[in-house]
DNA sequence: TTGTTCATTCACTCACTAGTGAATTAACGC
DNA sequence: GCGTTAATTCACTAGTGAGTGAATGAACAA
């Protein structure tokens, strides 16, 4: 670049303004579209709840979709960088000889300690991905983009963890992993009920303690089960 | 996907052409609201795609909620009502001594064998479902409204197999069955293009092999676990 | 054959949607 | 202070949404 470009110091109170309008905007829209999804929010809707007017959505995002890309890419670098961050300190941890219940710690726990220490914000993007995982959609697509990387990592462990396993076994319990995470992030309520208040759709804490020996468990029994 | 044709046969009475319509309007409705929720549907795109005037939907079905409604409900009685024999039917065979694995199998094969063999329409519905699953505008009460009675049924059983087993643990361990049957059912292809073309998102078959497997290890980890 | 019933369409209404380009207002930089 | 730039609103457009009540026309029952 031969031009000069002058990076003026961006006088802070115009940017951060900007900022804190958008990050405004990007919170409602979260929430928002975790409640009632893509199609069941209007712009006007978010405009409204922040309080500005709804062509200023189209201002700072080109349009309606590009806001709910936006608002989904936003947290899905930090999620996926810090699991890959987890999953490579596991693996430095133990060398050679991960255990399955390790690397789902590693994959899992990280990942719902985000979602409790997180604040409402980062819950209701978990809500959020949890709709998206199973839309048709764009779901699978929007996963893939996003997060493939880390899963792949997730699963080379698995893979070593279990060297006799069929990789389809290993596919197949990842995604029975998914599910499991994606339907308490959903936190629809509904465990509430059933249980009769005994637990929880927001106690992920209760989930972090049973999760990742509950699905150790699962891998080992179908990967000994078929090497037979 | 849907023929636009409309069936006009001239002996057939009018009870028989409004049942065909409304069952065309239905099918329809279950495919569109499947692949894009309540709010990416409009009244005109179902029927355009049936083939009929858009407010011919409202000569049959109340309003476009009622509409949602009756598709969800139409076949929730169905899977409902089988899962419900299928657990009577294996209480009565192993009597007092119900095992984890046998209980889930009950519950889990008999609906994945009906998405197998259910055609289509079944395979819509299952993915209707997912999706109103981890919503949380509706779904936890639809499915509150439908599947509780089954649910509960289950889980008598489930803690009769565990009697030394803390209730939570058994709610959090449905949970988990729920969360990765409905990611099997919402058939996003996510999982496809993850292994690589390994594992197919409509292999229901491959599901049922390891699934039950699977959720009664977990099970069994979990409670042993905390009872020491 | 005729009058009735009912599935279906038609002509509208009213509210709302995403988006655009011009106008306004406030903060900067000099 | 003054011209510039950026944030925000305003006035509109063009199109779509669900829903209603009247009109059409085919089947049915007498």
């Amino acid at each position: 670049m031969a031009t000069a470009v002058k990076y003026r110091r961006k006088s802070s109170a115009k940017a951060e303004q900007r900022a804190a309008t958008m990050d405004q905007i990007l919170d409602t829209a979260e929430y928002l579209f975790s409640q009632h999804g893509f199609y069941g929010v209007t712009l006007k809707d978010v405009a409204k709840t922040v309080g500005v007017h709804h062509t200023l959505i189209n201002y700072y995002f080109e349009d309606k979709k590009k806001l709910f890309e936006d608002v989904f890419a936003r947290r899905a670098v930090v999620t996926s960088q810090r699991r890959m961050k987890a999953l490579d300190d596991y693996e430095n941890e133990v060398g050679n000889s991960p255990t399955v219940e390790g690397a789902l710690r590693a994959f899992l726990d990280t990942d719902l300690d985000l979602y409790t220490e997180g604040g409402e914000g980062w819950r209701n993007y978990g809500a959020l991905g949890a709709q998206v995982a199973s839309t048709p959609e764009w779901g699978a697509r929007m996963m893939d983009e996003h997060f493939d990387p880390v899963v792949l990592r997730l699963i080379g462990l698995l893979k070593k963890a279990l060297p006799e396993c069929a990789e389809e076994d290993i596919f197949w319990g990842y995604h029975f992993v998914t599910g499991a995470l994606m339907l308490t992030l959903a936190k629809t309520g509904r465990i509430d009920k059933l249980s009769g208040g005994l637990c929880r759709s927001d106690d992920y804490a209760a989930v972090k303690e049973r999760m990742a020996t509950f699905m150790a468990a699962g891998f080992l029994s179908v990967c000994s089960r078929r090497k037979s």
